[in-house]
DNA sequence: CGCATAGTTGGATGGTTGTCAAACCATAAA
DNA sequence: TTTATGGTTTGACAACCATCCAACTATGCG
């Protein structure tokens, strides 16, 4: 299990963070990270119906944004939601954006 | 005092919404608003630094994202934060993005 | 070792963005 | 009606983005 490089707590931008949350694909992504816990990237391209490599695109740039973790394990990769992380930098902000998913149409 | 298209309440898009608040620009711009209740496109330029088409520009994005309320009074367009609109819709966010932009780097 | 699996990387592509400058439009004042 | 002022629109341009595909890397299993 080895950890990857993401941004300290303290480095984490809100305009980037808004940005990477600005995608619908990365915005289910997120969603579904909020609810299932944990995700590999496969599990992001068969459920969005994305190429694995746009998949990785976006797991990248919600890494760099500092909004998901993603630690190796064996060969896979599992990405969580860094609750805490964002919650201590802005808080309210995820819970808010993640309640706005649930709105209908 | 004439007004422009704006979206409906139920037509503001989440995306749309934080892709709008995803720029450093834009992102000053609402925080004025939220502290100085209404604003010219000309003080936006002033303040920031952009060219006016700029600032018009910005301006456009944030009204039709459902961000801002312009409305026109003699030759000057005054903006404000669609406040009550946006809480509606998606609780908490405009409030929890603006405590955000108070946050020290 | 050889093979399969999970992700990443690089290239290509079509589309979007932020910016400025210059021209344009609309309103008010002289 | 002419002039000045406040914004918008258009064009141009460089940068970036989402997407796919193909090739590559890395890890684990026989």
């Amino acid at each position: 299990m080895r950890p990857l490089p993401h941004p300290a707590t303290g480095d984490i931008q809100l305009t980037e963070v808004l940005r990477a949350l600005s995608d619908p694909v990365r915005l289910e992504i997120v969603a579904r990270l909020a609810s299932h816990g944990e995700m590999t990237c496969g599990d992001a391209g068969d459920a969005l119906g994305v190429h694995k490599s746009t998949a990785s695109h976006h797991y990248r740039i919600l890494r760099e944004a500092g909004v998901v973790l993603t630690k190796q394990e064996g060969r896979l990769k599992f990405m969580s939601l860094r609750r805490e992380d964002l919650d201590d930098r802005f808080p309210g902000l995820l819970d808010s954006v993640l309640s706005a998913t649930h709105a209908v149409a």
